[in-house]
Parts: C-alpha cells; structure tokens; sequence
DNA sequence: ATGTTCACG
DNA sequence: GACGTACGTGAACATC
C-alpha cells in the first residue's frame, strides 16, 4: 500500500489516467485470453505500461506520491447538464467489460493508490487533485494522453505522455491548440469533440477558434462581439450557436472542486511487494511480463543452486591461534567487504557475560573460530587452558576491521554481539542482522533463533548449544570446551549467519521492506544494546524494606483467608480457592478457565467480596502482596549485576507481532504503577547521585493516530484543541455536558475508546462495564454513528488482511494474520480484531522506534551525557546529571514528537509528558 | 510442559 | 443461530 506523506514544494506527484491506459492498452493490443477463457489482454497492456511507466520515473523526476485514477462507470454530472453528451460512444466492448475489476486490482498489486468517484469522470479527479497539490507547492505530472487535460498545465503541472515519453507543457499546448493553457477550454468550447459528443459551434475547428479567441482574448468577450465577424457564415453560426458554446464550456471544463475520496497524502510512493506484484501477474498468466519484473525486481525463486544452500561441512572450519592467521583472514574479511560475526561468551547476559572467542565467515563454508579467552578443554593436555592469541592484540586486529565502514559486518541478533564488543571498546558499524531480516519480513510467529532459521532456510539443523555444552546440573561454560568442538559450534554459527544473509537479503527488496527494515529494525540493536548495558540503579534497602512489608501483609492476609475459610491451604493454590470458594463453600461460580476449572481471577473474587464475602477480599489482598514480593522485591534484588550494582534488563526486538519490543530478565516493562502499593516498586528505580530520572511519554498514542489513521475528524478536533479525549467522547456519545460531568460517565466512554482500539465486541465490553450485552451493543453502534470513519477503518482493515494475508503500519510495517482465513469462525474473528489493533498498536511501536533511533544522536549534538535506559511502549526513560533535566525534557519532547516525520505528517499532534525526578516512580 | 493469574502498555 | 470474545507482552507458581 502506498503510504501517507506530507505534500509539499518538495514534492512531484503523479496523476495517472487509469481510464485512458485502460483504452489505450485495449486497443493498441490484440486479444489475449487467460487458460480459462477470461480476457486479460488490456489487463496486460495496462500491467506494461504502468511499469513501463514506474520503471521510467527513476532520478530526479521519480515520483514522492502517485495514484492511479479511473472513470467510475454510469452517468456524471455533465449528462445533467446535456444529455447528449458521450451519447455517440458505444458501449465497451464485451470482453473489456470484465477486464476492468482485474484492472483496479492490477492496481493493487502494484501498491498504487486506486481511485474513483461515482458521478465524475477521472479527468475531474485529476483536475482535483492537482489543483490540490499545486497549491501545496508540489510539481504535478499528469500521465496521460488526454488532450482534454490540457487545460490543467500551467507552470507547475505538466502532462506526460506515457507511451512517447514526452512531456507537454506550455509550450507544447500552445503547439497543439494554437492557445495557452488557461484558454484552452474556451477553443474546446467553440471547436466541440465530435468523440463525446460536446456540441460546439457548427463550421468551427480547433484552428478557427484558436485564431478567434486569440483576437478576442475569450469566448464571452468573442460572444458578445459576434456581430463583428466579417465572414458572414461564421458569424452567423456563432450568433445562432453561443448558447452551445457557452454550454460546450460547462462540458469540457474540468471540474477541480471535485471531492476527492482520499486524501493527496495517502499517495505516498512505496517499494511494490515483489511477491505480490509477481503473485499477480503469474495468476493473470502473463508469462514474458512476469520474467521482466520478476528479474527487475530480483524477484523469482532464490537461486537454490547457489553456495548458501551447500552442504555445510563442519570439518572445515578452522581455529585461529597466531596472529598471522588472523591477519589472513582480516585481509579474506576485507576483501570479501561482507563478514559474519559471532562472539562465544560464558554467559546469556550480554551485560554479564564475558568474551571467550569470536567467529568469522567470508563465504559460505569459510569459517574460523578465533579463542581467546578458554581456560581449560586442550584435549592435547588434558584439560588445560589451550593457546590462543592474546585477547588484547586480538581484539586490536579485530577493531579496525568491524569498525570500518567499507565492511558489512552480519550477526544473528547482533545487538548481544555489539554489548560484548562494546565492554571492549570496539563499535561495529555498518551492520545486518539477519534475524531482524527474518522478522521484518515474517514476523515474530515461527521464531528467528539461529536453528529455526537454519532450518527453514537452509535445510540444515546446526550444532545444537546442549550437545556442545550439555544442560542442567552438568552444563558447562562455553571457556572450558575443546578448541576442536568449539570451533566447529562457533564457525559454524558464523557461516550460518552468513548463508541467511545471502537468502533473506535479497528476499528484502522484493518484499519491498527494504526501507521498513533500514529505518525502524537496523538502528536498534546498537542503541538497545547501550540501554542494556547501561542498566538502572535500584535502591536494595528500600527492595528490602518493601520485601518485608509485603511478607508482614502476606501473613496478615494468609490468616483472614484460613479464618474465613475454617480451614488451612494454600492460598497459592487456585485449585485449592476453587474447591473452598466453589465446593466446601457453595458460593456460586461464575466462570470457568479453558480447561474447565471454576475460574478464581481477580475479577471473579471482587465480585464475590462485592456480595459481601470474606474470603475472597483476604485472597486478593494475599495475591496482590504475594506478587509485589516474589515478582518484584524480590526478583529485582537478584538480578542487581554485582559488577554495576545496577539492573539490565534484557530487550527482544522480535519478540511481537506488531513491532512491539518485549523486556525480560527482569521485564521491566511491567514494574507496577496502577495501585500505591505497587508504586512503591518503582520508587525503588532511582538515579545516581547528583542525578534524575527523566520519564517521557506519548499521551493517548493509540487513539491519536486511529483518529488519524481512520480519519475521524470529531476525534483530531478534540486532540488539537488539548480536550479530555474520554470526557469528550462521553459528550458526544450521551449527550452530556463537559461541565461537571459524573466521572462514571467519562470512565465508560473511556472504555469504550480502548475497546474500539482492541477490536470492540459488545461481549467484551459488556463485561469490561459489567452491563448487558445489549447496553453495550447500544453504545457501540452510537459510537459508530458519532464518529463515522471508525467503521470504515475497521472494515478496511478486515479485508485487507483477507486481501492480502497481513495488515501494515502507516509506515509500512506488515504485521501477518493467516488465520483470517481459517475455517474456525472464532479464529476467524480473533484474527479480525488484531487486524483492527495491529495498525494502531503497530505505528505506536514504530514511532518510538523511530524516536529511539534518533535519541542518541539527539542528545550528543546537544552537548548532554544523558543516558536513555528504558522503553516501555509508549515511554521512554532516562538517567540525566540535574542540570540537565531540563534541556534533556525539552529535547525527548522534539524528538518524540516530530519521530513520524518526514515519511508521515500526522494530522493529529503527538503530545509528550516529560517529567525529572529522583525516582521513576515520582517522574511520572 | 502447561495452565492460571497478574503486572504493564 | 453458533462459533468464542477486547489488543500486545513476561514471570511466578501450582499442577500435571
């Protein structure tokens, strides 16, 4: 699809007269029928001149946003005005006919914007369109052979003749109809167009009229003058035919006040999908066209006899252990200018952990484990501690190779790699990483590990890390493996790497990701890479102190519930609360788990402490302290490195379906904020001393840009003029004034709101509410009505996953949804509602994305040690010396705020909240 | 290993 | 009328 990008001076947009291809290609080509009978020769001819045409547009005329116009089929606004107008034009032949559905999705398959309009014809669209753009600023090239265009050329639109590749403008106009541009209707209006049927003035040619108006300057002036023609005949038929000129005027004058059903930005110009394009075009049978755009594309299957998919030949590999043989292989490295990595540690933390060796691959098959920090397992004696190079003078080689800018360094998941090498002081840059490779063009379902990959692609299951170093209790570090062993694991995680390289690169470019991938996967393992190692500092005696506490309230709680119950269990123990609460009890129970148990969530046990119970409020008292001490207190007191007396969590950026980073070891992204209990946690996050943590984060992201994305105007007012969103919407949904509004009204609005981001079902929110189905279903439709567009988003959505198999971001993210056509309805429907929240959700991810890449450099050139540590969705946190709080505050909310330019000018503003503090707890 | 619950956005 | 149901995560604990 394309996408939205601001229209400016700097822009060129291109308007193609899709109606005019269609009849172009139609008849400049012979028939031609697909194996089942169905014609598909204009199809074809429409296919080659719209590549022909993309193909074409290459250097400083390529397009920033193009769309594909057509003639919407039935009667326009001029048969009002004349009935006889293209009374002469013969219906289409019968087997164009069923051609033009195949045409609008030929279209499609090319990601070009398809537009129409019931009641106008598709020069009135253009003549929209690029009166619009022109008033932006932007260039305006008309593809198209349509004299009747003409009219619209001025200094800054020019028609382009796509087959003659010739370009008309001013100049060329004046050749053609004998008058400028902005006179040209009114020679139309006086010579008529014997094909449509505009009447005109009977004896009155093109070169006639453009000698008149010349004269006369225009066609009123040279109405109201008739009576001064000197030859009679002409005279006379003026006189007696100015009605029909002047309605002749109304027919050829396009009408640029047209309303246009998309709007100019959604023009945006993108990579096709090679794989759909080609999909396409191989359906519709079109073999020659198929090869040249599969071959232009570097489309078509992978090369499968090609070196990637070799056998792989573990015995191979070589171990490096003089620093001559590493030079050769720096110097293979250099020459090849592309080198996979892989650094072999005695750790999974990548802020932990410490380097034991590195691997490298030049080309498939040539690999070398390079050990420099093992300490026992030299077979030849017994167990000892091998030779290697000296780690120093290794790395010292090493250095100038990574960092060097000439050479393509390529990792799997990489940004452990860069933490490594940067506790060593060596920056690897430029890099690929071929899981992100893999998880821009997949996605997180299926798994971007080494094995998975090597499996799927490569057909071959490499050395597993257990069989290398065992497991459990037996488990060894990766330093006290033999050379022989190790080398044959390490290299050949390095040639693997470099296999897929060579497979899911290409792949890349003709998913038409390429740019998906460089701007909103490549920059982030080096800036995650610094957050991880940089960690946050946790207060352990206040961790300690809260341990305590809970532990106190725990008991207090464990006693209430045994009391209530009149007997002792475990309080842990959902089977156990069922079988009291359910069975000993009798209390009626209300849901049930997938496995058919009585469910004892929270929602469960507050409505029963609701009826008055005392069990349950002591069992949700007992939950909510046992989780705050064993997920938190506790867990984040462990995993405090010794070394930096700080916490690094761990960021997987191929973790979710829609883009999304995920945080474990410790997951940071959930440390409690909802109940003052729970605060406490996260007041136990501060900063050095002489130091604040600085939390910014975007205000209501999601139901801004589904303001935008779907187009609700109600909504972008709202956000423009700073309101209360959720007030508002309650407003407008119940007809209740903004002034002293009951806080119960606005919470359901709000819930609403979230419900319509997650896919809303009138289940859902009647149990969200806790109203009947049929209330629900009464507030959805309302809202439906009150903000129209939210319905057409959502529908749009559905059928583009069905369409297509997968949804996109503004910014070009595809997120899969294959089970939108599974034959299980509620599969079906499962996948529905990702299709509606994947967008959304989707675009948040890559705009702090895109902030996130920006950042670093952000705060360098402002001259400030500020460190970014934390991302948590919609937030980004930071650690800053107290002086530069503010500069600090003032630059995340610019760089946060401005993250979807250029590619998207969002029509709503993206308000960022920032805040300085001691604790993360009191920053927000 | 799987299910249940609950912390976050 | 029936599928089932709000979107995206990770961790702890119980239970098999």
């Amino acid at each position: 699809m394309a996408v939205t990008r601001p229209v400016d001076a700097q822009s060129h947009v291109y308007l193609v007269d899709g109606s005019g291809f269609i009849f172009r290609a139609y008849h400049a080509l012979p028939a031609l029928t697909r194996s089942d009978g169905a014609p598909v020769g204009a199809v074809q001819g429409f296919c080659a001149m719209v590549w022909k045409l993309l193909k074409d547009l290459k250097g400083e005329d390529a397009p920033t946003h193009l769309a594909v116009i057509f003639d919407h089929s039935g009667v326009t606004f001029r048969n009002a005005l004349y009935d006889g107008y293209k009374a002469n034009r013969p219906e289409p032949p019968e087997d164009l006919v069923p051609q033009f559905a195949l045409i609008r999705d030929a279209t499609g398959a090319f990601d070009l914007p398809c537009i129409e309009l019931e009641g106008y014809e598709a020069d009135d669209l253009i003549a929209a369109y690029a009166r619009q753009a022109a008033e932006a600023g932007a260039r305006v090239s008309i593809a198209s052979s349509d004299k009747d265009l003409m009219q619209l050329v001025n200094d800054q639109v020019t028609l382009l003749d796509p087959m003659k590749v010739r370009r008309i403008g001013r100049e060329e106009v004046i050749e053609k109809f004998g008058v400028p541009p902005e006179k040209v209707i009114d020679v139309q209006a006086l010579a008529g167009d014997s094909v449509d049927n505009v009447p005109g003035v009977p004896g009155i040619g093109i070169k006639t009229a453009a000698q008149l108006i010349t004269e006369y300057g225009d066609l009123d002036t040279l109405l109201a003058r008739a009576e001064e023609i000197k030859q009679p005949k002409r005279r006379e038929s003026l006189i007696e035919h100015a009605e029909n000129a002047r309605l002749s005027r109304q027919l050829v004058t396009l009408k640029a006040d047209t309303p246009t059903p998309a709007p100019l930005e959604s023009f945006g110009a993108a990579d096709p999908d090679g794989e759909r394009l080609v999909g396409f075009l191989r359906a519709m049978e079109f073999r020659t066209l198929t090869r040249r755009i599969e071959e232009a594309l570097g489309a078509g299957p992978a090369d499968e006899t090609g070196d990637a998919t070799a056998p792989i030949d573990r015995s191979a590999y070589k171990t490096v252990q003089t620093l001559e043989a590493l030079d050769a292989w720096i110097a293979r490295a250099r020459a090849a200018r592309v080198v996979a990595v892989d650094v072999e540690t005695d750790a999974l933390s990548a802020s932990a952990a410490r380097l034991v060796g590195v691997s490298l691959a030049v080309r498939p098959g040539e690999a070398c484990y390079i050990p420099l920090g093992h300490s026992g397992g030299d077979l030849a004696d017994g167990g000892g501690r091998p030779e290697q190079i000296d780690m120093a003078s290794a790395l010292g080689r090493l250095k100038p190779l990574l960092e060097d800018p000439a050479i393509l360094k390529l990792g799997q998941n990489f940004k452990y790699d860069l933490a490594v090498f940067a506790r060593h002081d060596i920056h690897p840059a430029p890099y690929d990483d071929t899981m992100l490779l893999s998880y821009v063009q997949e996605g997180a379902s299926g798994g971007h590990g080494m094995d998975a990959l090597s499996e799927r692609h490569l057909g071959h299951k490499p050395m597993s890390f257990k069989e290398v170093c065992g497991s459990g209790k037996a488990q060894k570090s990766f330093d006290e493996i033999d050379l022989k062993t190790a080398t044959q694991y390490a290299a050949e995680d390095a040639d693997v790497t470099l296999r897929l390289w060579e497979i899911l690169k290409p792949a890349l470019a003709r998913s038409g990701l390429s740019t998906v991938y460089e701007t909103l996967e490549r920059p982030l393992p080096a800036v995650l890479a610094r957050m991880e190692l940089s960690g946050i500092k946790v207060d352990v005696a206040q961790l300690s102190r809260l341990s305590s506490e809970f532990a106190q309230k725990m008991a207090e709680a464990e006693e209430a519930a045994f009391e209530a119950a009149g007997t002792r269990f475990n309080p842990g123990s959902p089977k156990q609360i069922g079988d009291i609460l359910f069975g000993e009890m009798g209390l009626p129970g209300g849901k049930k788990t997938k496995s058919g148990a009585w469910s004892t969530d929270a929602a469960v046990l507050e409505e029963l402490a609701a009826q008055g119970y005392d069990l349950p409020r002591a069992l949700l008292t007992w939950r909510q302290f046992a989780k705050l001490k064993s997920t938190y207190a506790d867990a984040l007191k462990d995993a405090i490195n010794p070394q930096t007396g700080r916490v690094h969590t761990s960021f997987a950026l191929a973790a979710t379906n829609t883009g999304r980073l995920s945080s474990s070891d410790p997951n940071l992204q959930n440390i409690p904020i909802r109940t003052e209990e729970g605060r406490k946690i996260r007041e136990a996050f501060v900063a050095e001393p002489g130091h604040v943590i600085v939390a910014a984060d975007y205000s209501q992201i999601e139901l801004r840009l589904l303001a935008h994305i779907a187009g609700v105007e109600a909504l972008k007012d709202a956000f423009r003029a700073g309101q209360d969103i959720h007030a508002m919407t309650a407003s407008e949904m119940f007809g209740v004034p903004l002034e002293g509004m009951d806080p119960m009204v606005r919470r359901n609005a709000k819930a609403i709101n979230f419900g319509i981001i997650y896919g809303i079902s009138a289940f859902g929110l009647a149990n969200n509410l806790g109203i009947s189905r049929d209330e629900a279903k009464t507030y959805i439709d309302n809202y439906f009505k009150k903000f129209p567009g939210i319905a057409d988003y959502m529908e749009a959505m559905k059928a583009e996953a069905r369409e297509r198999g997968y949804v996109q971001t503004l910014f070009g993210r595809r997120i899969h949804l294959p089970s939108i056509r599974d034959k299980n309805p509620s599969m079906r429907q499962f996948a529905e509602r990702q299709a509606i929240n994947a967008p959304i959700q989707g675009a948040a991810a890559d705009i702090i994305r895109r902030a996130m890449a920006r950042m670093d450099a952000a705060m360098a050139k402002a001259g400030l040690s500020a460190r970014m540590l934390l991302q948590v969705h919609d937030e980004l946190v930071f650690e800053a010396p107290e002086n530069e709080a503010d500069a600090l505050i003032a630059l995340a909310r610019e760089v946060m705020s401005q993250a979807p330019l250029p590619v998207i000018s969002l029509s709503v503003p993206l308000d960022v909240d920032a805040r300085a503090a001691a604790t993360w707890g009191q920053a927000h």
